[in-house]
DNA sequence: CGCGACGTTGATTTGCCTCAACGATTGTGG
DNA sequence: CCACAATCGTTGAGGCAAATCAACGTCGCG
């Protein structure tokens, strides 16, 4: 298991003894999904918190008509997971699909809880992840409510480069709340005002 | 300082012993603010979490047209700060604004930050509470993305009834994201259909 | 009483969606 | 190595949800 990247990961924000990190190593697992596959499915109970080692993952929500509506990517140093359902251990509301080979450490849900109990300092790394996250999401909503979509298309290319690069436009289009050919169209006024 | 309600609220995610609540009720302030008053303007940096035992405020962004857009309402046993200045301890995007007259208990950056190193256990209560917001959040994100207004507006009504009582339309609309105008006949609908 | 805050209603406009057709690129099997 | 099907992106015509603008009604309150 290569689970270097997510201790210099946590290094960042907690210190961990060694005999701890034997601890996490025992309490983890590495995974490889291939692309196209489901680590999460709508309806499933999400056992695991997953961070990403290498590949690219898509969580989104599917609606009655059939639409897909894209909560968040993950790339490398991510963490995903449908939290909801994994924090109540109650069926899923969104997937997590694999958009290309993706390797995953996961912790699962007893494991976890098990290891806030022996390692508390994992309960303020979790903490701050999260705090961080939440910061992102409500500013999502924010914008989302009070920038139109071309600004909000630019801003996401400048704060997710590596992102944009790798997740065909139809997916930026759902996860900016707008149709691919909305988006195309936003693309071809860029180009010609400039 | 009347500070059981937290202690209660507290109490329904961890334990504290008594010399532990002692050692907060020493780090936290209660502070009375009537209506119309800021807790947190855009441009201040947020000093301090703050807890509602009493009233109701809006936490919301000024975009540079000067419309308002709401983020979140906040009552009775709920948590309110501009979460992104107060980590980062920066300038705030948001303000806090009290809707009626409000009692806080207010802990302050510096002092949490004391608090959480010495009740390693309130690091798991912030834990648990954001994650719990952060979900909420995420599912705003796609609603506001899947759902037409007017089914946002029965949810909200269902959703948080406490709240809808309380504050004026013209904020609600905000909230969910349209005009005033708009809302009043999604309300007119509504009353037709019935 | 009169004013300010809030809500409603109607006419018009607009940002974005839907539907449909058409490239461009890639990969895959015959 | 070509055929042809997916997959992805583009373009245009028309439609709808929601915004904007403007006017008016209605309270509660100093």
């Amino acid at each position: 298991m290569n689970a270097l990247p997510l201790f210099d990961y946590i290094a960042r924000y907690i210190t961990l003894t060694v005999e701890e990190q034997h601890l996490m190593l025992a309490n983890i697992n590495q995974r490889r999904y291939l692309k196209g596959q489901y680590v999460v499915q709508q309806g499933d109970i999400c056992q695991f918190e997953s961070f990403v080692l290498s590949g690219c993952l898509k969580s989104f929500y599917v609606d009655p008509d059939g639409h897909e509506h894209i909560a968040m990517f993950a790339i490398e140093n991510w963490w995903v997971a449908d939290l909801g359902s994994f924090i109540k251990q109650k069926p899923a509301d969104y997937n997590v699909l694999c958009l290309e080979t993706t390797e995953l450490i996961q912790i699962h849900h007893e494991k976890l809880e098990e290891l806030y109990q022996k390692i508390p300092s994992l309960e303020r790394f979790f903490r701050i992840i999260i705090q961080n996250a939440f910061v992102a999401s409500q500013d999502r909503i924010v914008q989302s409510m009070s920038v139109p979509a071309k600004e909000r298309y630019l801003t996401f290319r400048k704060k997710y480069p590596l992102i944009e690069q790798r997740v065909p436009q139809y997916m930026i289009a759902s996860y900016l709340g707008i149709t691919k050919e909305f988006l195309s169209k936003i693309r071809s006024q860029l180009i010609h005002e400039q």
